[in-house]
DNA sequence: ATTCTGACAGCAA
DNA sequence: TTTGCTGCCAGAA
C-alpha cells in the first residue's frame, strides 16, 4: 500500500517516527531515504518536520540517527546542547569531523532495502 | 487568504 | 566544486 501522497500527515508522521524508531543503534540514514521508504522521495523536508516535532511523542525516538544525504548533522540544533547529536552518535561508534559523519556509507542504513 | 520559512534533495550554471 | 533555484507541504505570522 504505497502511500503515494502525503494527504494524511498524521499518518505519515507515525511513519516516520515507526521507522526512526526501527535504525538499529550504531547505525544511522537521512530524511531522504526515509521518505522514499514511505513512497514520497520529494519530501524528505516533511521527515524532518516530523522530526522536529517527534518530542511531543511518547517513547524513545532516536531522531539523532538521521543526517541529511551528505552526512551532515544539519538538526543537531535542535537538541539541547549543540553538540548533544555529535555526542550520541559517537556513543554509538559513529566518527564525526566537522559536523560531517566519516564513516557515513559505512554506518548508512537504508530502510528501503533493510526493512523491506 | 497570502506569504514566508524550514532537521532536505536534485539539478542547473 | 560551490551556489542558487525549485519541488515538497505543514505551521506560523
Amino acid at each position: 500500500m504505497p502511500t503515494r501522497g502525503l494527504k494524511e500527515n498524521n499518518d505519515f508522521f507515525s511513519k516516520v517516527y515507526e521507522v526512526t524508531k526501527r535504525i538499529p543503534y550504531g547505525r544511522i540514514t537521512s530524511y531522504g531515504a526515509i521518505a522514499r521508504y514511505l513512497g514520497s522521495g520529494r519530501s524528505a523536508r516533511m521527515v524532518g518536520w516530523a522530526l522536529n516535532v517527534s518530542h511531543s511523542n511518547r517513547g524513545f525516538i532516536p531522531a539523532h540517527r538521521v543526517v541529511n544525504r551528505n552526512g551532515l548533522l544539519s538538526g543537531k540544533f535542535h537538541f539541547g546542547n549543540s553538540t548533544t547529536m555529535e555526542q550520541l552518535l559517537e556513543n554509538e561508534g559513529i566518527i564525526i569531523e566537522n559536523d560531517r559523519i566519516i564513516n557515513f556509507e559505512e554506518k548508512f542504513w537504508d530502510p528501503e532495502t533493510e526493512l523491506k
